[in-house]
DNA sequence: GTCTATAGGGGGATAGAC
DNA sequence: GTCTATCCCCCTATAGAC
């Protein structure tokens, strides 16, 4: 039982993690039961299809991250401070083996996937987008933000350039990362 | 002989349409070869390997981009035409059966490529931001556009937004893809 | 819950006839 | 240049023993 509880973790954990740096096409049951050191058959135990699998590391992404900006800990911070910790997280993740966002990685195979993974895909990014145009918006009337426009096409060119630049940044390095973040920041403080 | 350049010609519109609508790992040599209603031993016949293949695919688009940008009907438009032109590419991309661009489409398979793909992919994005770079200089310095920091990290911030945005296109739709394009144009205009 | 064994399909690639 | 035929590998998924 408590094996039971370690194993289905110990999957969701490996499968997010390969997700994010091969794709839902890119790794199989075979890299995660190697990983873990127990047979193919045993995934198929707890996620019967892969579906089921990529299914369930969506739907605890898209809590975690619910769970984070309603915890007083995000909630409570500065407009300022809020985007900077969504920086960090993009940031971390390309510091974490070059990983990319998994909205990112998710929407650039949208056309093979599941047709249960695009919803989740789309829940995900709406999610994301409707967080950054909030905290766009609130710092903007809190005159720490300064762009024109409507928030929300001011969130969807950041979280696109963010994915697209973990993305870039496997082909010309972190230095360009922090590049284009850093270029955020400034054309949003100036 | 006509047929053996036609059919050269026409695999590689294939794989480039295959590369930018499902990645790398997401088409096949059996794909191509029933699109063009031949066997899937007359395209190894053409292209050894897929390798080969991707090869040529990147390096046609890269002599491309070249004789675009070379080309005095880009060359000898205003600064701000040229990034509409560029803009556009974007565009039609999307309405191309919502393709997206295809330095991004490598990037985001870039662990998972031969090592040969990788410094094609490398070499293009380098070269789309080169251009993109010298754009935004030169209409900086003609007071057109308006920005802070450096025109290289600004070219980096609006490419990856630009890769992102089709991706994300995707999962939200072109509408979507639209506002972050016009975004783009009222951040770099006022 | 995890194992062995296996089914059934798709992938890239090659040999040799035409 | 294109065909038929085939090899070998990896994939997802299932059946049944332990």
């Amino acid at each position: 039982m408590a094996r039971s509880t370690n194993t289905k973790r110990a999957i969701l954990d490996l499968a997010e993690s390969f997700l994010q740096e091969k794709g839902f096409n890119g790794f199989s049951y075979a890299h995660i039961a190697t990983e873990l050191d127990v047979k193919n058959a045993a995934i198929h135990y707890h996620f019967p299809t892969k579906e089921a699998l990529g299914d369930a590391v969506i739907q605890r992404y898209r809590d975690r991250f619910q769970l984070w900006i309603n915890n007083s800990r995000v909630k409570d911070l500065s407009s300022k401070e809020k985007l900077d910790w969504f920086f960090n997280i993009y940031t971390s993740t390309r510091a974490d083996h070059g990983k990319v966002c998994l909205a990112g990685s998710l929407e650039t195979e949208f056309n093979s996937l599941p047709d249960s993974l695009r919803k989740q895909t789309q829940a995900l990014t709406r999610e994301l987008l409707t967080w950054l145009d909030a905290t766009l918006r609130e710092g903007r009337e809190g005159g720490v933000f300064h762009f024109s426009g409507d928030s929300a096409s001011k969130a969807a060119l950041i979280l696109s350039s963010l994915q697209g630049a973990l993305q870039m940044a496997r082909a010309l390095g972190t230095a360009k990362f922090n590049e284009i973040v850093e270029q955020h920041k400034q054309d949003l403080l100036t």
